[in-house]
DNA sequence: GTGAAAGCGCTAACAA
DNA sequence: TTGTTAGCGCTTTCAC
């Protein structure tokens, strides 16, 4: 790699003299602004093109107070975040907004509480112009901070506090729940359990009423904590095998969870789903569809909702700043559908 | 959310008002200047508390030319990315690394050559300070770019391209799979195939490298390109046992092909390793532990590899910001050495 | 040791 | 329509 960075890179003032123009001139040219004459314009299009010119960030964040940049914080206490593509679906689908609208994604990962003195300084720093955040856990501190930093927020997950004012985006997990125990149902299934999530993230607690209220009068022994790995969910089958031989059904609150039911249920001699049929939820296509057999699940469309996040965010700063693209929707919360995903576990 | 994002926030000059220091002074207190003399330093620092001051990056930027800030660039013309946690653990440990030296993370994800004019266009905007590059792929533009952006680079992998001044972090990949198939060797196999990568990477060319070191007069038939994809791995795995009857031993050339492999030969009939030995390659925990049964694989230490592309790139920073601290180690690629893990396929 | 002053490259009033 | 002029908030000579 040749020092080719040595070369300094041309200003404003380079491509306005080069033109034949003023600063002000060149500048309204870069920046689109109506009004400049045609000829002119062409010229320091030329300037632009010839010198290479790429306007300084810094300089122009200085004054306009824009960095068209978003931070993506990630609470990640557990290393649940890496075994899971969960994430990564969801950063992709911000990556895709945030790029059609020219903004910056600037991720910022933490490793436990230590690491979020450290993001509020960053983001009371004025990087960036708002933030996503995924805070998987019911005591985070994470959104208060971004708040005390005066950061726009958007949460991806709801959170467990209810304010008018935050603004979030998760699947109806609960409407999901109640989808899978239908199907398990509609398959004439009657012993049904359900390896919940640990009950510390909302959405473990909304799948868990999901399934309360199509089967309210389950035996509380039909429920078992599984803590979103295979192996918590591999415990919670046996657990539920033991205490119910006569299980017929099985609602797992997450796919990766489903993949360990279903290996306790090979290890025990049950056939699936003629034993026992078992429902998943998420959809992560890298494990649902190789799971023997393929995992029926509730579908949530990850990407999208990160794609909604970017969205929701940037439409908040944009009617921050006044104005912006025709404000029509409505600055809300957005919940999305899930749907039933049939393949051979039930 | 309110809108405390209105409270402006304190500038340099607020917190040297309340000292009653000039500008200069609190600046270098604030950056930790020598010479300061400690009672107005001690005022600085109480007044840098109670305003809650906290420098604007922008203006920083703006005249030190520092971003503290590297790009992450990830080529990612399929989605084998997503399916693979294997970056996830390398940003990792690149976000390790950078958050230890006070250096933010950009991530540049790009969907394809259409996104790379918008990456260049970035690099050269002067953003960051440097960028890491992952580029999956051959005939990837990627680097080329970033040095015509005149943004120094480290590249994830090694390139297809010898050139003494490209950076590189890599593992041992041919020494891993020459150890790979000397661990089925000692095993007593002697009928051993590979399932290589594609060939349009180099790591899946020095695996196959690797490979034919130890068994020079293996079979051509006895090498079956798999694509990195479970089913990939599967149809390689079928393909092999058709056309070797006797085949008993197996190395794939990554975990995520081993898993189907290791359903091919379940669906077959074949015992794993009484019948056929498996090993892979990478050991990504969440897919080596949970095979069946579990895969001895060949070890890289992907989030430290990470972490050492972070560690050359800064210092390949300081090193051009002249001087840094105490250049001892020499500017050049690293590989890392890899290491069998045997579980129980093989 | 400390302060005054000169910019870094850009945008946005305001004049012309 | 175009140019002139102030800064944005910070670092950094250079005098004192």
């Amino acid at each position: 790699m040749s020092d080719s960075s040595y070369a300094p890179r041309p200003t404003l003032e380079d491509i306005a003299a080069r033109a034949g123009v003023s600063r002000a001139t060149a500048s309204r040219v870069v920046n689109g602004s109506e009004g400049v004459r045609a000829p002119l314009a062409e010229r320091v299009r030329q300037a632009v093109d010839e010198l290479g010119y790429v306007p300084n960030q810094a300089a122009r964040a200085l004054v306009t107070r824009r960095k068209d940049a978003v931070a993506v914080v990630v609470a990640e206490p557990e290393t649940r975040f890496f075994s899971d593509p969960f994430f990564a679906q969801q950063v992709r689908g911000i990556s895709r907004e945030l790029t059609a609208r020219d903004n910056q994604l600037v991720l910022l990962l933490t490793e436990g509480a230590d690491d979020y003195e450290r993001v509020g300084r960053y983001l009371a720093g004025g990087h960036v112009d708002g933030a996503l955040i995924f805070s998987l856990h019911a005591d985070d501190t994470l959104p208060a901070l971004a708040e005390r930093a005066g950061v726009p927020t958007v949460i991806g997950g709801r959170p467990d506090w209810s304010d008018g004012d935050t603004l979030y985006v998760d699947c109806d997990n609960r409407g999901g729940a109640r989808d899978a125990v239908h199907h398990l149902l509609g398959l004439g299934r009657r012993r049904i359990g359900h390896i919940a999530g640990r009950q510390d993230q909302t959405a473990s607690v909304d799948r868990l009423d999901g399934f309360r209220d199509v089967a309210p009068d389950a035996d509380p022994g039909l429920i078992v904590e599984g803590d979103f790995t295979p192996d918590g969910g591999a415990r919670a089958m046996a657990e539920l095998l033991d205490r119910y031989p006569d299980l017929d059904g099985v609602f797992a609150a997450s796919d990766v969870m489903a993949s360990g039911a279903l290996r306790t249920l090979r290890q025990r001699g049950r056939r699936v789903p003629e034993d026992v049929a078992v429902v998943g939820f998420d959809d992560i296509v890298s494990v649902a569809e190789w799971t023997d057999p393929p995992l029926t699940t509730i579908r949530q469309d990850i990407e999208e909702m990160g794609q909604m996040m970017a969205r929701l965010l940037l439409r908040r700063l944009d009617a921050a700043a006044g104005g912006g693209p025709a404000d029509d929707a409505p600055l809300k919360p957005i919940v999305t559908p899930t749907q039933v995903v049939v393949r051979a576990s039930a």
